[in-house]
RNA sequence: GUGUCCGUAGCUCAGCUGGAUAGAGCAACGGCCUUCUAAGCCGUGGGUCGGGGGUUCGAAUCCCUUCGGGCACACCA
């Protein structure tokens, strides 16, 4: 579907053709003065050199061809030489009616499905997650949903980090813990048990007192890598153990994404591509892309054209390990041969910038992927307390993901129960969790994900303004008017909307035609904050609207039915602008 | 040191491909609930867009320079 822009446009650019100029001037955009206009041209400025011509002449005889247009209301030029345009108020009308029917409402679809492989998470096993790993799962969460929006198919993958010496730490932490289990018995010959000797609470204090111990220890640093070694070699009782590990971890995590409302098709790790590594390392040897330096195997991946000096692409240690370069490495080759996607995208901490850069070269220059594959990098910035550096707990440790929620569900909650009396506590928890999680989400999408930005819980559990519940407000005003009309008999599905009757709800229409643009806006520069700046923009231009116009109390029945099918439309935007950040709306608040 | 990102209202941030008086939210102040949820709406005050040059009819936006800050710079992930 042809965006409004783009319509407008083609109106004005003939206009300029037809007064006997380029039609490349004719590029219309948003006005950035409301209060004159709703769109504007100023293609008569830029071409007046060409034709050595004063501005305003250019303009003031593209606007007498477009006189009598029915898409405009009024088109004047101004005086430098401004096209101001006004739309009129049918041709509002009858596109959002337009959009309504369409698939996903009027984004642009490619004529194909690409594939597109996005990784997100990251997290260790045996490990909590805490609030480092929020942002890469709630940005990377409405990336996927944005691209599958837009018509991409998108796999979402954890990736988690299951292999190498964290392993080895945690089974020596537990073996000095529990020796007597059968898994430590080099002469036990039973099978093992299908239950993991240890609860999830156990495991997070195993790794990090084993860690710690790790370093000071040097004998129990050995043990751990002989451990690391003899699971990686295919030693059968650490095998068994690393499969407990995995599975409780992994249960523990899968319950922590939901309750984030964030979801993986993949729950794929580093262990995955141990297999991946021997071959690809020799393919990249055999063809003389990788070679020895000071002990290492690298591959060189500076250019002539580097502003910077690029270090090479290190694919083996000096001892002959690998590292975390190897695995992604042999990852992208795994997601290609497998998936054929026509892109890759990480959503990982901005300071890792480099070496992803290190890494989608060396993919490039040994052939992993294809010339025309897409590899991003979405690096987003540190999350910070209202101090303004990294978020802490009070008393000034790492603050898990789960306590964090617990917090702000917790506040949500009893903000809820302040207000509505009548509600159960089971619908209030419900509605607090939601609640909390707009609040989250959005206060961290709204921000450029390259940026740091302040989590303040103040902040956001205030819930004024430019905030998620604000977007969820103004969702469950639009739901109760509805309910209340259709408590009536009516179906508000088929009411029909009529031009607009006020500069509010002309207002809200042209924020409504606005929705496929902001979309794909996001989907092209991977921004879900254009989505965050896309509803709140509309929520203002609602609850604008709301205030000045009563809806169920409007006699004229042909009126009232007008506003009911602009509130379907609306409440439609909206839920489908809050889905693609990844929450979604209570029925009250 | 090299590279890179950033510097916009008291605070937290928008500002897409350069355009007419630089926008929100919070905080401050003043209005609006006998009518659809006041987590809302309307209004007031608050800025030499870090500084200095340049390109342009026109710059927060592009280029150069300078100051201040973050981050990264091969055997961690």
């Amino acid at each position: 579907m042809e965006k409004v822009l783009e319509l407008i446009s083609k109106e004005v650019s003939d206009a300029f053709e037809a007064a006997g100029y380029d039609r490349e001037l004719g590029k219309v955009t948003i006005s950035n003065r409301p209060d004159l206009c709703e769109y504007q041209c100023n293609g008569a400025m830029a071409g007046a050199k060409k034709y050595g011509k004063a501005p305003f002449l250019i303009s003031d005889a593209v606007a007498q061809k477009l006189q009598n247009n029915e898409m405009f209301e009024k088109v004047e030029s101004v005086k430098p030489g401004f096209l101001n345009i006004t739309v009129s108020g049918e041709f509002v009308r009858s596109y959002v009616c337009k959009m309504l029917h369409e698939k996903h409402m009027g984004v642009t679809l490619p004529g194909h499905e690409p594939t597109f492989m996005i990784d997100y998470g990251g997290p260790n096993v045996a490990k909590p997650l805490h609030v480092g790993h929020l942002r890469s799962a709630v940005i990377g969460e409405s990336i996927k949903r944005i691209l599958k929006y837009t018509g991409h198919k998108v796999i979402g993958d954890i990736h988690l980090g299951d292999w190498g010496l964290q392993m080895g730490l945690v089974i020596t932490g537990l073996k000095e813990r529990k020796p007597d289990l059968c898994y430590f018995d080099p002469d036990y010959e039973g099978s093992y048990p299908k239950e993991a000797p240890f609860t999830v609470s156990e495991l997070e204090e195993i790794y990090p007192a084993a860690s710690k111990k790790s370093k000071e220890d040097e004998a129990f640093k050995a043990a751990a890598m002989e451990a690391t070694k003899l699971l990686q070699d295919g030693y059968k009782p650490y095998r068994a153990l690393w499969h407990h590990i995995l599975n409780v971890s992994v249960a523990d995590l899968k319950k922590n994404y939901k309750n984030l409302n964030v979801n993986f098709d993949l729950w794929r790790g580093e262990s995955d591509v141990h297999e991946v590594i021997p071959g690809m390392v020799e393919y990249m040897k055999q063809h003389e892309y990788a070679y020895l330096s000071q002990g290492a195997l690298v591959v060189d991946v500076a250019k002539e054209t580097d502003t910077k000096e690029i270090p090479p692409c290190m694919i083996l240690k000096s001892d002959g390990a690998s590292l975390y370069n190897t695995t992604d490495l042999a990852t992208i080759k795994q997601r290609m041969e497998e998936f054929h996607p026509e892109g890759l995208i990480y959503v990982v901490d901005k300071r890792q910038e480099l070496y992803f850069e290190q890494v989608f070269r060396c993919a490039r220059k040994t052939k992993l992927v294809m010339p025309e594959t897409e590899l991003h990098f979405v690096g987003f910035g540190t999350m910070n307390g209202s101090d303004g550096k990294p978020f802490k707990t009070r008393d000034g440790g790492v603050m898990r993901l789960e306590n964090l929620i617990a917090e702000i569900d917790e506040k949500m909650f009893s903000r809820i129960k302040e207000g509505n009396i009548d509600i159960s506590d089971d619908e209030a928890r419900d509605t607090a969790h939601k609640v909390a999680l707009s609040a989250i989400k959005y206060g961290d999408l709204s921000n450029q994900p390259s940026k740091d930005y302040i989590f303040d819980v103040e902040k956001f559990t205030s819930f004024e303004g430019d905030t998620g519940p604000y977007i969820l407000y103004t969702i469950v005003r639009i739901k109760s008017i509805l309910k209340k009309y259709e408590a009536e008999g009516k179906n508000a599905k088929e009411a029909k909307l009529d031009s607009p009757d006020s500069d509010d709800m002309k207002n809200l229409c042209l924020q409504l035609t606005r929705f496929a643009d902001a979309v794909e806006s996001a989907a092209r520069d991977l921004a879900p904050n254009r989505i965050c700046a896309y509803i709140y923009d509309l929520s203002n231009a609602f609850n604008s609207f709301y205030h000045g116009t009563k809806i169920l109390a409007e006699t004229d029945e042909n009126k009232k039915e007008s506003y009911i099918a602009l509130l379907v439309i609306t409440l439609k935007v909206l839920e489908t602008g809050i889905d693609l950040l990844g929450f979604d709306a209570p029925e009250r608040m």
